[in-house]
DNA sequence: GGAAAATTTGGTCGGTCTCACGATAAACAG
DNA sequence: CTGTTTATCGTGAGACCGACCAAATTTTCC
């Protein structure tokens, strides 16, 4: 039931894209993100360069370089991103739209774990599929700003121009809604 | 977001032997297993053995060997066998009760993906916590009934005693309750 | 034009996950 | 006791993933 490396590291650099041209400051250089995030700088340079090829980020080169987002975050869907990076979201294949494949029991109709596992599908896409990337950029900012937080990004002080955008007032979209109340350990 | 194939196969393998159990034949080998659920026979081995170890199985050897539940699948959780098999339920470590570690990102507290993540592992939490391998049987037997399919494992006429137990008249609980009514592909 | 800064490309390396081969030990049948 | 049947154990190949290092290429700035 795991997300990759790959596909965590993509959200958190996504989210940070978002934030920062929340901020006016839409670029980035790999190795600021690499450095705030605490992430391999190689590794994500290759994420990077994957989310780029699916239309997600573009790049410039040289002197003032770097990376940003080459789409609206509302049109950034989370789901999409993962399927991206760590295919589809179903936990066995042979549950998965995008991906189905028959798995090997004999009997695919009356398997008693495909049943369970179409109700954990739904339940992840459920969630992945209805929040876009501006969803949590906007979760995130007000979290921070609630709590007093510096925002971040606001370090690096290269071409300062506020250019405060006005921001898309959507609903707010609550996350988090049903936190567990119970004691269950995952 | 994937289940190992280890994961599967041992939720395979102990629906298996809920079902052979409650048609009266609760011992099964592992060849036998394999062949009827396709699975390869030495990775099978190793996955009983661990279950085993758990207490989840015994096993009997010599000449009428072979495996069997070692407790009344009204105890057996499907979300503990995952935890067992595959680790944490949670997407992301940060996010987990069992296997807690602090992630990365600088700021945990306001960090965007980990509030997704949380809101995932709930729901995951919500379904394979709450369903025992009982439940799982006893939707997959009501299934094979109702479509008059040949029960599976009739077959292998070895100690054809009927010992009809009487079966655990519990809450039917509906799996498969919300089935995605939209088009979303996962 | 030349230097600097960034992206791009290439190879390496340890670890984990699937799966398989071969040999050993226990239980049973004759 | 002997042989068959079964689980048990050790070992390891093959693939993939996460992470690292070094060089090559492109773009921009001075």
């Amino acid at each position: 039931m795991k997300l990759s490396k790959r596909g965590e590291y993509a959200l958190r650099a996504l989210i940070d894209f978002g934030l920062t041209q929340e901020l006016g400051r839409p670029l980035l250089r790999v190795s600021e993100l690499a450095a705030k995030e605490g992430l391999p700088i190689k590794f994500l340079e290759q994420i990077l360069m994957q989310l780029k090829a699916a239309g997600y980020l573009e790049s410039r080169r040289g002197k003032h370089g770097g990376y940003l987002l080459a789409r609206p975050p509302e049109n950034i869907s989370v789901g999409q991103v993962v399927r991206l990076i760590d295919g589809p979201l179903a936990p066995i294949a042979c549950v998965s739209q995008t991906a189905y494949e028959r798995c090997s029991c004999p009997d695919e109709e009356h398997c008693g774990l495909r049943m369970l596992m179409l109700d954990v599908r739904n339940a992840i896409s459920n969630i992945l599929d209805r929040f876009t990337l501006a969803d949590v950029v906007e979760v995130t900012m007000r979290k921070l700003r609630r709590d007093k937080v510096p925002l971040p990004f606001a370090l690096e002080p290269l071409m300062t121009q506020p250019s405060s955008r006005p921001k898309s007032s959507k609903r707010p979209k609550k996350i988090n809604g049903q936190t567990s109340t119970e004691k269950v350990p995952i």
